[in-house]
RNA sequence: GGCCCUAUCGUCUAACGGUUAGGACGGAGCCUUCUCAAGGCUUAAAUCAGAGUUCGAUUCUCUGUAGGGUCACCA
């Protein structure tokens, strides 16, 4: 019969953040999984505060995490609807114009107020279940500035009426103006709409996700190398589950499994920890061409280079750092010091480090053209096996003196991979190099 | 402070009223290993407290406690 119509009502005031997000990727999916429409209402009756870059940035990130609106609506869009609604309460003396001694600069000596009748209001929300208030001290509140500046909670109610919708989705701070809108709705004679209040996400000091606190805008994370798969992932699971084990969901996963019923009712707190982790999860599932787009360097970056990312980096970010940092005697040749290069094993045997340089600079020249990593070992290991048979300095003896020759760093990828990657001559003026130094 | 919401490992969470209270992230340890990363294995870690209902409460009820939200001519 009639379809589910959901809505994210962001009001372009400020940068969004990841508490703001998710309940739009919650009123996306419940739409989605139900077959409905998912609508996308800018919330923009405070014409002082509302900025066109905030709006602009709210669509970008929508279309960054890939939750394309059915519809889009300005509320700004119906100022003729609203006037006519104002003005029909007034008639019907519902709602009356009152004169006002302003308290703040701004503040209007006419006002609209709603004339509420009192008493206690319950509603069922679909994640809490019955939820009572009374309404007495709520007063003969606010609806408009004037008849041509509705007040948040006059508009919502009558664009969320007007635009059929049937689940208002919206975080749990709104449960304390649900009573005064539901008043509103029903002097309006609008039909009752189904309420899903979403627990909060909160920040690390356990209050609710602000901007005023540090949280940070979700282009933020994109462009720190967050995939918007991870963060739908990853903002989906806050305060809800799939029922079974599954942790990463893609967003066909994700609208197929979700569910209100599933809801949590206590708030969440946001990680950024685990966050790195399913994105980690994601970069992973990327190809290699999808993940050199992604990483977006100057460079070619080969299937090798990729692999070695994929291993390491939790983001785009953290892999481009890898690049200059751990990973860039990759592309150029490193500096080498005297005394790192010196096998700790045994102590004080720079003859020793050397000879074992020049067996493993024999070795290598057997090989030829584009090695893997495998055939690598396979023609140095004997050496090192060698070495630890002696009982010498072990492994380490040869390997250690080799990673290092090639690498200049203390951490890198092992020899093999290592050489694989820079090729066997590069691999050999970088030893013949090393040698030198200890000539 | 009034009103409202919530309460399982550090964090995200699972568990028809009956489980050795499970998983994931993070932590620790071990294996692998020249280093780093990855991977494998193991491990520590929770039902806020007190009553009640029940043969039996994480689960239902009440009280307390704690945390959070909200009290605008913002949304």
């Amino acid at each position: 019969m009639n379809q589910t119509v959901t809505r994210f009502a962001p009001s372009p005031t400020g940068l969004l953040h990841a508490g703001n997000y998710r309940t739009a990727v919650f009123a996306y999916l419940f739409a989605k999984h139900t077959g409905g429409k998912f609508i996308v209402r800018i919330e923009d009756t405070d014409a002082a505060r509302s900025k066109p870059e905030y709006e602009a940035n709210i669509l970008e990130t929508l279309e960054w995490l890939n939750l394309p609106a059915d519809a889009l609506y300005r509320q700004s869009e119906h100022r003729i609807r609203h006037r006519e609604l104002l003005e029909k309460l007034v008639a019907e003396n519902k709602a009356y114009v009152s004169k006002e001694t302003p308290k703040n600069p701004g503040d209007r000596e006419e006002v609209i107020r709603f004339r509420n009748p009192g008493g206690d209001y319950t509603f069922v929300d679909v994640i809490h279940g019955e939820i009572k208030t009374n309404v007495d001290d709520l007063g003969d509140f606010i609806i408009a500035r004037s008849f041509d500046e509705p007040v948040f909670h006059f508009a919502v109610v009558v664009d969320d009426a007007d635009e059929g919708v049937t689940h208002i989705i919206r975080g749990g701070d709104h449960i304390s103006n649900t009573a005064r809108q539901m008043l509103i709705r029903s002097a309006l004679g609008f039909a009752e709409p189904l309420y899903a209040h979403l627990p909060l996400i909160m920040d690390n000091q356990h209050k609710k996700l602000s901007k005023r606190y540090g949280a940070k805008a979700l282009t933020e994370y994109r462009d720190m190398g967050i995939l918007p798969e991870a963060l739908l992932n990853y903002l989906a699971s806050l305060g809800w589950n799939p029922g079974d084990d599954r942790e990463y969901l893609s967003r066909e996963d994700l609208s197929e499994a979700f569910d209100l019923s599933r809801v949590q009712k206590g708030s969440a707190i946001f990680d950024e920890v685990k966050l790195l982790s399913v994105n980690q999860h994601w970069m992973r599932e990327l190809s290699d061409d999808d993940f050199a787009k992604h990483l977006d360097v100057g460079r070619t970056t080969s299937h090798m280079i990729i692999q070695l990312l994929k291993e390491r980096a939790k983001s785009f970010k953290e892999a481009r750092e890898m690049l200059s940092r751990e990973l860039k005697c990759l592309f150029e040749e490193p500096v080498l010091d005297r005394d790192q290069l010196v096998a700790k094993e045994p102590k004080d045997r720079p003859d020793m480090t050397k000879s074992a340089l020049e067996s493993l600079s024999e070795a290598l020249k057997a090989l030829s053209g584009g090695v893997s990593p495998e055939v690598v070992k396979d023609s140095i290991m004997p050496l090192a096996d060698a070495e630890e048979a002696k009982g010498k300095g072990g492994r380490g003896a040869v390997l250690w003196p080799l990673r290092y020759a090639l690498s200049g760093q203390e951490r890198s990828p092992d020899p093999f991979t290592l050489i694989s990657i820079l090729g066997i001559k590069e691999s050999l003026s970088r030893i013949e190099k090393a040698i030198a130094i200890l000539s």
